[in-house]
DNA sequence: TAGATATTTAGATAAATATCTAATATAAGC
DNA sequence: GCTTATATTAGATATTTATCTAAATATCTA
């Protein structure tokens, strides 16, 4: 199956991709990224497993909390399937997905 | 409303990105797409419309047939998103979504 | 205009998804 | 060890989504 549904569905919600554009910025918390929107933690939490099951961010416990930051690796995947539709290209060749 | 949010929806089933890829290669009909996948042609028609909706085909009647082709542009603002995420950047700031 | 071909629209349904509340886990501090 | 703070897991539910069959629309041709 193909590498790249999961990060095609994981950013595919507008909360997720706030998130993402959040961990940009600096690395946070669960609580601190759950602090920015109009929705419980759970849910949240909930955003941010599908966002780690994507390999889109990594986590980090740290005492308490747990940290949340970006893992640009996948982005680079994504991003060359696009180049490859674009014809604009990356380094390498990718039939993948 | 977030611009971005049809088009990552778009993107987000497996069955319409392999539409994208075979549009790249050459404009198809919609009965011709339709024939690459174990589907029924309804199904298809409801993915091309879901693309068509997020300005990633563009659909011309040509008699009998209905021709499905890409349109890029919209392509250029996804990967721009992706830049701005990754620090690479395309030529503009992009807050969008 | 009747029949054939190409495609979409309508309506139904099963599966996936986003969200909530309640309960559980994990760590820190007294 | 108990209490508090942080975060996740479990379970329920409403909405969205992908898919199908059947019916409708549009175009061509004889």
């Amino acid at each position: 199956m193909p590498l790249l549904n999961m990060p095609f569905k994981a950013l595919s919600d507008p909360t997720r991709r706030k998130i993402i554009q959040m961990l940009k910025e600096k690395d946070m918390t669960a609580g601190d990224i759950a602090d920015q929107f109009d929705m419980t933690k759970p849910s949240i939490s909930h955003h941010l497993n599908i966002l780690k099951q994507a390999q889109l961010v990594i986590d980090q416990r740290k005492g308490q909390n747990i940290y949340y930051s970006l893992n640009t690796t996948v982005f680079q995947e994504v991003i060359n399937w696009f180049f490859n539709v674009t014809d604009r290209r990356g380094e390498f060749e990718n039939e993948e997905d």
